[in-house]
DNA sequence: CGAGGCTGTCGCGCATTTTTCGACAACCTG
DNA sequence: CAGGTTGTCGAAAAATGCGCGACAGCCTCG
């Protein structure tokens, strides 16, 4: 089959889906141009935490989903669906061998 | 629509949104006829964790989700984003001291 | 009646993760 | 040079998901 089995559809892509904390650091605080300390004292965290989320270091919690909601405007789900997005995908990775014991019930679908 | 605020729209609830092991615990397992236990087997977790999840005291992690979307074929985000909604419900009501102190930028909106 | 299964719940321990704090060296800028 | 920013490190604290063992309660079947 030539082609990626669903590269337009939908599913989990192959490659590691993007960090919340990437589009922190290239596209947020660029735009807004703030510095990294700056940006961490006004969301009232430490710049090592905020640093660390930027670096893909941490995942995004609920609750830093929360102050970035706030910060960029945006709303939170925003940042938590792609925290999600991100855990999702390394944890079907690493669950890739159990996940083959598990029986599909419902919409069961030939392999 | 005179009605409720954003009944349909966007934005959090106002109440505490519905937690993914009701779900599990009201529709999944009645509809598939499957005891905790034998479910909880199939997931290759342990009851009591199962059990925990559906008593909503412990939530849906990335793993879990992973397993529960296979095993009802729903797919694992169906999963993860209702846990994603419950937290983040949380997560607001428990920062909104400070999150007032956090500044809008981007699309800042008033109230 | 007794055996076995399912259920809800508790506590313990383990591993992981997120966050904070303090501190360091390196860099730029006025 | 003084001050601000940055990346990184270690230690410690707090929370969280999970498994394990155990208990009591309830059924049902033989």
């Amino acid at each position: 089959m030539a082609r990626g089995k669903e590269t337009s559809s939908r599913g989990e892509p192959q490659r590691e889906p993007t960090h919340p904390g990437a589009i922190l650091r290239d596209d947020v605080l660029p735009a807004l141009g703030l510095s990294v300390s700056e940006a961490a004292r006004q969301l009232r965290v430490t710049r090592q935490t905020l640093h660390r989320i930027m670096a893909g270091r941490t995942a995004v919690s609920p609750e830093m989903a929360v102050r970035l909601g706030k910060f960029c405007g945006n709303g939170p789900d925003l940042w938590l669906r792609m925290q999600a997005a991100f855990d999702l995908w390394h944890a079907e990775r690493r669950l890739k061998d159990e996940l083959r014991a598990i029986p599909s019930h419902g919409k069961a679908r030939a392999a």
